[in-house]
DNA sequence: GGACAAAATGAAAACCGTTGTCAAAATCGG
DNA sequence: CCGATTTTGACAACGGTTTTCATTTTGTCC
């Protein structure tokens, strides 16, 4: 049914990091699709809602999305110079997390947890220069 | 020299939780301060370049800032309801952050962590309606 | 104290990602 | 088909932040 949800979908699942609205827009105008900015907005958003794309948030405030290959809980250690994204489990973080929120006495603890870093190529990318 | 700077330090430090720049001019100006927008965001912006104060982005993306008492890096505990903050250190997370980063062939590996719950004064407060 | 240069200030405009509006277009149901 | 419902997208509006630039304050040397 709604084609154009599916269409930014296969956008986020072709691409290896974190995109944004205006970054997928651009792709799918450049590639010939009729589409508005408003709708791939509202494409992105659904997803989110529905667990199907992870979000977060840039440093300059910007939401950015992936389409995960993993459904459950996970984070993401990705390299701050070409975008490259792997999935990561923290376990340790998990209950970490629990146990420091419990000792202060809070509840319904949640967390955001983000490892950045510069993946080998462009370590490699950057010695060859 | 820079007294504006220093007001608006000294309004993060006898602050709890996070602020907004918009927050704090308004305080400042209910207080009767003669200030202006522009440089309330000018001196958070070099407080934050100084290392003075924490910057953390909400969900919708707007940044707010938070005079922390412990200069050594560490992570916060966030009451979602009353944004009560509590600064938390965690070596296993700190550990696991290096460790996956290296795992996967990325260098200058860096994180950001936030937990987040309700706190118990809020669980109070929500029991009695 | 002046005189002058350099830095700080703030009102208003510009900026930019995002959301709301609303009429037109596509889709659905019968 | 035909009316009802949903989806779409151009455009305007919004909100936080940054830029601009003329004015004010501060620092320095005499
Ligand atoms: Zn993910
Ligand atoms: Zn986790
Ligand atoms: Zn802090
Ligand atoms: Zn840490």
């Amino acid at each position: 049914m709604s084609n154009r949800r599916d269409a930014v979908h296969d956008i986020l699942r072709h691409s290896d990091g974190f995109r944004s609205a205006q970054d997928i827009y651009a792709e799918m105008r450049s590639d010939g699709a009729k589409i508005g900015l408003t709708t791939v907005y509202r494409a992105l958003q659904a997803l989110a809602d529905n667990g199907k794309v992870d979000v977060l948030r840039t440093d300059d405030g910007e939401a950015v999305y992936r389409a995960c290959a993993s459904g459950d809980h996970h984070h993401h250690l990705v390299c701050r110079r070409c975008g490259r994204t792997v999935e990561v489990a923290g376990p340790a973080v998990e209950r970490w997390a629990e146990t420091i929120g419990r000792e202060n006495g809070f509840s319904d603890i949640t967390h955001t947890v983000e490892v950045f870093g510069t993946c080998s190529s462009c370590v490699a990318a950057l010695r060859a220069g």
